[in-house]
RNA sequence: GGUCCCAUAGCUCAGCUGGAUAGAGCAACAGAUUUCUAAUCUGUCGGUCUCAGGUUCGAAUCCUGAUGGGAUCACCA
């Protein structure tokens, strides 16, 4: 469109003698009540016209049309100049970008961006919560490879403290040396079970010593299981043989879990950090801020900075003991990650309640003076809620990603049998369809909002397979498939239609968009930008195959030029849906 | 209490750097298939864009304030 915002600045300049810069013309789309397809606002030019806006639109019009061989036509309502161009136009788009093989993908720009997500703790299976979180951050690093920058997805697996102890204890004292293959649990969700029993058998503990005439705080410190915990801590990080023995056959049996749960997911990682190796870092950039001057220490010998000036508060980044907090460790981590990959950008995909944290890490290592403090981003997303309230571990309300997964796949197998599809296939394609679309439904419910608003999920209510939805598009593209398979290849080089109807000309309107789209939304970290178009694109499509048969086109040059709008279609609806991580069936 | 985020149709959500009569889906109702897959398409119904000010030729969009909801402010992670 660079060309028509350069005429309309000649324009401009010849009619009314102002210098426009092109980046200041502001161009949207023609609504589709009006006639053309490029709408400018002649507003902004009036004062420099000295003449109504119909008047300005007028004459800036007739000059365009003159000036520009693809503008075919023009007209004026209110202060809005509509502009036609011509079919030629659109097709010369059509045939020499959009049909492209790389369409869409944008040419690498030699930037470098780690997206780190999921970061689960090992002492429980994923839930809903993390489902969102996993999905998020493998489209957002799908996305920005797709707007040309390098991309490292890692994970940052929370392997030690406190609340691992609490499995890996009452798993000691209730276990009876159960495991995944004795019990036939799923690791995760074995390991899972005594944290639950543990949080069971301490509030017991509590209790029973409230009852014996403690105070409800003093319970809660002198309960045996949790001092048992935190003896288990110390007696991990003093390295007792026997701690990490189990600790390490624990989370052995947890990671495993995991990668069933992740593949089924279909997300991936190029690296993982562990905790348990990075806990301890950081203290060098304690050292260093005290140094510059930037932390300072009390008398206690605690170690703080002063964000009061920045309308934050003082925070801590070291015990008087010596030992690392929480802070601590991301000073460590971050800098870590960068001597590893010298990354031009980092993401974390952490939820929303954590906004305040790393505002402070981002502020203090900007403070220190590190240059890639400024790549440093959080991606903020809003928890996902039960119409009960939250979701808890400890208390067993959670929506559990296995079980969530087996529902989608159970719901898409009942539709599909409803609508009598699943003729000719076999036991093995059946089960891959259903988790297909079983999982699009999925994916594309959690990834059409906005990231960073909150989502309510109601566990009773099925998830939609009509209408906007994951399994609409699914559709759509099986559809086409269909119709491009009763074809041999079409390579035609001949000539091709010169005209074109509404429902065409609006599919290439939309199909030409797609950088755009994948340009926003990499940069605005919203893989719904995506989700929603690809939805636009399948609606555009189904309203173009309605109208107008393809198979059975008014003549050969028509119906070849057909299939290649269908086989364009079809290419930017699979490339738009595995930015989302949602695979397209050939048939449903 | 301080700080941050959110508020659009009965429900779930779009609405890009301010532009025309605020758009989809679901739900409800009415229609479309001798023709490429009806998980589709067409139509009807549905709105004080939370409220009040301000900036502007023009505000759902920007600014200020209020209300409602959520998060956070630990020598937990």
């Amino acid at each position: 469109m660079n060309f028509i915002t350069e005429a309309v600045a000649k324009a401009v300049k010849s009619l009314y003698q102002i210098d426009l810069n092109p980046a200041d013309v502001n161009l949207q789309e023609t609504r589709k009540e009006f006639e053309g397809q490029v709408t400018l606002v002649t507003f902004p030019f009036t004062k420099a016209s000295r003449k109504s806006p119909e008047q300005t639109g007028q004459e800036i019009g007739a000059f365009l049309q003159n000036q520009v061989d693809e503008i075919a036509a023009f007209n004026v309502i209110k202060g809005f100049l509509n502009i036609s161009l011509s079919d030629t136009y659109w097709l010369g788009k059509f045939y020499n970008e959009v049909l492209a093989d790389d369409f869409g993908f944008i040419k690498p720009n030699g930037q470098k961006v780690m997206v780190e997500y999921s970061s689960p703790n090992t002492n429980k299976p994923l839930h809903l919560g993390h489902v969102r979180n996993n999905l998020l951050g493998y489209s957002v690093a799908k996305i920005l490879e797709a707007a040309g920058f390098e991309v490292v997805k890692t994970n940052l697996v929370n392997d030690r403290g406190i609340h691992i102890c609490k499995s890996m204890l009452a798993w000691q004292k209730f276990g009876n040396g159960e495991t995944p293959e004795s019990s036939g649990m799923k690791g995760d969700h074995l390991v899972g079970k005594y944290y639950v029993l543990f949080d069971k058998e301490y509030k017991k503990q509590i209790e029973e010593l409230v009852a014996s005439g403690q105070s409800e705080e003093e319970a809660k410190k002198n309960a045996p299981l949790m001092k048992g915990a935190q003896e288990m801590l110390q007696k991990w990080e003093a390295g007792d043989a026997e701690v990490i023995g189990l600790w390490k056959t624990m989370n052995s049996w947890v990671y495993a879990g995991f990668a069933e749960t992740y593949k089924r997911l279909g997300v991936e990682f190029d690296k993982y950090y562990y905790e348990s190796n990075t806990y301890l870092l950081g203290k060098d950039i304690v050292e260093e801020g005290l140094e510059k001057g930037v932390f300072f220490q009390k008398e206690d010998g605690s170690v703080w900075v002063d964000l009061t000036a920045d309308g934050l508060d003082q925070k801590l980044v070291r015990r008087s003991d010596g030992t690392s907090v929480y802070m601590t460790q991301d000073l460590g981590t971050a800098q870590l990650k960068y001597d590893d990959f010298h990354m031009n950008e980092s993401i974390y995909v952490v939820g929303n309640e954590q906004d305040y944290h790393f505002k402070v890490l981002f502020l203090i290592l900007e403070k220190l003076g590190k240059s890639w403090a400024k790549g440093l981003y959080h991606l903020s997303y809003g928890m996902v809620d039960l119409p009960s309230g939250k979701m808890k571990s400890r208390e067993g309300t959670v929506v559990d990603a296995d079980d969530l997964i087996d529902e989608m796949e159970q719901t898409a197998k009942e539709q599909t049998e409803a609508l009598g599809k699943t003729e000719g296939l076999s036991e093995v394609d059946k089960a891959e369809l259903y988790h297909t679309i079983g999982m699009g439904a999925l994916k594309y419910f959690l990834l059409k909002v906005d990231p960073k608003k909150r989502l309510l999920f109601d566990p009773n209510e099925s998830v939609d397979f009509q209408g906007h939805t994951g399994p609409f598009i699914q559709y759509t593209h099986a559809r086409i498939r269909s119709v491009l398979s009763r074809v041999a290849s079409s390579d035609n080089t001949g000539s091709t239609v010169s005209k074109l109807f509404p429902e065409e000309r609006d599919l290439i309107l939309l199909l030409n968009q797609f950088p755009d789209i994948i340009e926003q939304a990499a940069k605005g970290h919203n893989p719904a930008a995506i989700a929603n178009y690809a939805y636009e694109v399948a609606k555009a499509f189904n309203k173009f195959y309605h109208e107008r048969s393809i198979l059975q086109a008014e003549d050969e040059q028509t119906k070849q030029f057909r299939l290649q709008l269908s086989a364009a279609s079809v290419n930017v609806i699979k490339k738009g849906m595995g930015l989302l991580g949602i695979e397209v069936p050939e048939r449903m």
